[in-house]
DNA sequence: ACATTAATGACACTCAAGGTCAAAAAGATA
DNA sequence: TATCTTTTTGACCTTGAGTGTCATTAATGT
């Protein structure tokens, strides 16, 4: 569930007053502050005031308060549908998919902040464990897209619909498990969540 | 995925102010308020006054706004931990899981609100949804803990807690579906997500 | 210089959530 | 009957998110 960095925020045109600040640094700001205060008890205004510019032009560049630790997560399902358009078509379904998981997780290591904090931070934050079902519908969409493709269904069947929510819990899974235990691998975790599925339906 | 309608509220002690409402009362003027303006656009003074409460009222009786679609879930979970329980000890593992969703989503169909609104209101208002999510993780507690005591082994181990986000992910497939098809047999669901998750795995 | 463009900052408003406390309304007791 | 005790309500207040409006600022273009 990798989420990208904010990228710099381009101007719309040369014309007109310069940003005071970019996606990028608003987002690294807030980080810090919900990691050291906490996130609920980090307000609009003391994130504004770490970087010197009003509540209200951060509301402007974020939705929501829950929508600054995902940063630009919708980028990178673009990503992801690339990802599992190149699977070999001869792959079976359930292997081109955990696959395509597989590379969508496989990411650089030097985000900022470390994917791993932010995912932290997002699964350990009832507000934002919350808020982020609504990331997580277009991420199954990608999924159902694809299934649906390879079946030749609509994205809304219950086959594609189904294997997005189960791809889901498995990713979700692992995730929890990869932050509990610090020397965990992620892509093994992964793989261990789907052997444990198709023992447990074919027992 | 059913819902207590809310009991009749007991008094604490028959000493000391009668309450002025109850769960139910809150819950179904709500309920009303809801579906004809819609969940965003319902104050919480527009249900205080739709009974003759104060707002602050209505914020003792429920933690939040969001909350209140709910009703009184908790309890139904208990029921659920009993059905797991009752399982014969030789059925397979995913047989004995499946029907005790199976068993726990038969319920009662003159609730009030009825089970098909409240869940048409839960899964389709963006805030419900979100907000969902942390019931929806009891809910899948009882499931890890049932797989725990069947395998020998804890309830956030690597393979309960995977059955309890597979069997999420198929319990709300399943939802959805029932909610678009007015005819659809919401057992018929639960058993259709199970075999595409069988024949996807083991294609 | 002056017009144009685009972003900011100040201000106002609504609503959810939650803290505090006096008042209300019942039973219990003398 | 009058008073005490208990429990809930309702009034009031504060904080913070989210959103609309509009003048101001700071750049480019003419």
């Amino acid at each position: 569930m990798p989420t990208s960095p904010a990228p710099a925020t381009r101007r719309s045109s040369l014309r007109g007053r310069p940003a005071a600040t970019t996606h990028a640094e608003i987002e690294q700001a807030a980080f810090r502050l919900f990691v050291t205060r906490g996130f609920e008890a980090t307000t609009l205004d003391d994130i504004g005031e770490a970087i010197g510019v009003g509540r209200r032009t951060i509301t402007r560049y974020y939705p929501s308060k829950n929508d600054i630790p995902w940063g630009q997560f919708d980028r990178t399902l673009d990503g992801f549908r690339e990802i599992l358009r190149s699977m070999p078509a001869d792959l079976p379904l359930h292997e081109a998919v955990h696959r395509g998981v597989l590379a969508f997780n496989d990411f650089p290591t030097d985000a900022s902040p470390s994917h791993r904090d932010r995912m932290r931070l997002i699964l350990s934050t009832p507000a934002l464990q919350a808020h982020s079902v609504l990331r997580y519908a277009s991420w199954r969409e990608v999924i159902a897209e694809y299934v649906a493709e390879r079946t030749d269904g609509r994205p809304d069947d219950l086959l594609p619909q189904t294997i997005g929510q189960v791809s889901l819990a498995l990713a979700l899974t692992s995730y929890q498990a990869w932050l509990a235990d610090e020397d965990a691998s992620l892509p093994d975790l992964l793989d261990a969540t789907m052997a444990h599925l198709r023992t447990y339906v074919s027992s």
